[in-house]
DNA sequence: TTGTAGGCGTTATCAA
DNA sequence: TTGATAACGCCTACAA
């Protein structure tokens, strides 16, 4: 008969029953959970025994709503497929919880309202956001975010400057890889190229262009294909690499994923890696070194990408300050390996 | 001289500035915000005008404080470390943002008073629980949440049954692989374990012994060799395995990296994969079909394990009620390709 | 249909 | 050292 066949409001205990059980009033048992020691041993003593007697956990919700900070950062990504965004958010959580924050995480926003929608569904849940996306600009910040709010962008265009900004140095990896395969010996060197409107995709393929020129080599269009970094696109972009007239003698695929198809597609088509053809990837993922030929790569640290983005949020969330944006790049390595045929082992 | 070389106090518009604003109270522009069509056409244009003129976005916490609800999710996971967290999350975030709830990502929590404060710390913060811990137990959540608390559970021991669970057909998986193995003829098949402690990993393991059982082979202890779901341990395995005065005719590897690792081990010794050692692996990434030979292995869709949590933990937290736990099993699919000798292709 | 006022669980500001 | 009490931003009876 009642409104309760319901889930029971889950008796919820507040401070104010540990105030009862300790004898003391609310102001003193916060208190003594705050650390602000100007409390006697004793009391402090009979609040803590009320307080675990009762199991309480002070409502995190309630505390921010007064303090003003969530202890939460937001970090929104562009998709969660694959190891690079498990590595990105394992170096973000690593670094949140050495400062004792939690992470909020979002994924797939790809028109420019939900994007809104999304940042301003963050209000009151997070202190800082960490945030990689490319629909993010600055009139949208404009619109979405207090002035002053801390965020870090994680590679970005360079050109939104007005915040914190952390890049991968996709552009100077890709030009490394194409002078080392230009180095030994290579003429006509394809890429496969990343997502289209990826950041990474873009400057790795500007990299490419750019070290072509740099080599005094001359650029061929199609000898640029499409993919999107998966192992399956990779593949594809292969066999239209092999169907050419005059096909080249080595690929530069834009990550390791398609890296790993476009070997297989070489190998079902009577072709050797790299005697035929050379292969170059981007990422190392840890797998590069265990494939058949083992695969000669561009190094990214991803999950120090993530630690830094988040370290650097932090940073800004609690000193509190508006320092002037800094634009850091993550170094990238070439790890050589059997696949573009220089290590021979 | 002020005491604000700090940053402003983020310029905070509440309710109150958009009451004022649009010269109505605020519980009006409250019912506006929630849709409770009980405001004048009229009243419900100014309210709106002076929201979005303003930028008002209402504050989540305050609300929630409230409403008793964060629409927010907390899921809580052992690592991050690889594809299977993404996977996992990638499945959670997408039935969260279709419910229009949040995920707040936490992981590493090694011992038990760690665990413990990670759940306190909860309180306040999500309306739920996806939970992937072996030290969950009953008594940890006796301890640290409200009794009535939606949880749900993934891939922990099913003793633990007060919680509703889903969990992966590790050892049903486990089994048909190793049935297919000895289906075609391989008479001492070893196994490279998964991490230790590992919930997953001692199904795999269970589900291998019970079907050499089943299969009438005898249960060689040398032939279960440590592993850690990396590629390098899957590697260091295989040699220890080849090194053996009988060395086994097919290696069943508990995921698919250590697969990728046995297979270069193998090959480096310069033995021929399957035709020397047969390989399968579990999980079937996408790049299995890809390496060389295209490997066999378990496959477990892994974004649909982390959708049907989520989705069952919002029914659980939108109905609001203590339906009694189910505990379901994601079924595996077992996927032959070349590396245990049976497909040719 | 609209406004007033109380309360959600904390912390912060005063007095005492 | 401690205790009232006023915020924090919002929702929701209840009254008008």
């Amino acid at each position: 008969m009642r409104h309760r066949s319901r889930r029971a409001p889950a008796a919820t205990i507040t401070i104010k029953d540990v105030a009862r059980d300790a004898g003391v009033s609310v102001a003193t048992v916060s208190r003594v959970l705050n650390q602000t020691n100007q409390v006697t041993a004793g009391t402090e003593a009979q609040v803590r025994r009320a307080a675990t007697a009762l199991g309480y956990t002070p409502h995190a919700g309630a505390r921010s709503l007064i303090t003003r900070r969530t202890h939460t950062i937001g970090v929104l990504l562009p998709d969660l497929y694959g190891e690079f965004f498990s590595e990105l958010i394992r170096g973000i959580d690593q670094a949140a919880q050495r400062y004792g924050y939690h992470c909020l995480v979002t994924s797939a926003h790809h028109r420019e309202p939900q994007l809104e929608a999304v940042l301003r569904s963050m209000r009151g849940r997070v202190d800082g956001l960490v945030l990689m996306s490319p629909e993010f600009t600055g009139a949208v910040s404009a619109r979405t975010l207090p002035a002053g709010f801390p965020v870090v962008m994680l590679n970005c265009k360079s050109s939104e400057s007005r915040h914190h900004s952390l890049t991968v140095a996709n552009y100077r990896g890709a030009r490394a890889m194409v002078k080392h395969l230009a180095g030994l010996g290579h003429r006509s060197i394809a890429i496969v190229e990343g997502a289209a409107g990826n950041f990474d995709a873009s400057e790795r393929l500007r990299g490419y262009r750019a070290e072509l020129r740099a080599a005094g080599l001359t650029r061929r269009p199609e000898l640029e294909v499409a993919g999107d970094f998966s192992e399956e696109s990779g593949a594809m972009a292969a066999r239209q690499l092999l169907a050419l007239e005059s096909p080249p003698t080595a690929i530069f695929a834009a990550n390791d994923c398609m890296a790993v198809g476009a070997i297989a597609a070489i190998r079902d088509a009577g072709l050797r890696v790299p005697d035929d053809v050379a292969i170059g990837g981007f990422d190392d993922i840890p797998m590069a070194r265990y494939i058949a030929p083992a695969l000669t790569s561009v190094r990214v640290d991803i999950s120090a990408l993530g630690e830094r983005a988040a370290t650097r949020l932090l940073t800004l969330v609690e000193q509190e300050r508006n320092d002037p944006p800094t634009h850091d790049i993550i170094p990238t390595t070439l790890v050589v390996r059997q696949s573009c045929g220089a290590a021979r082992e």
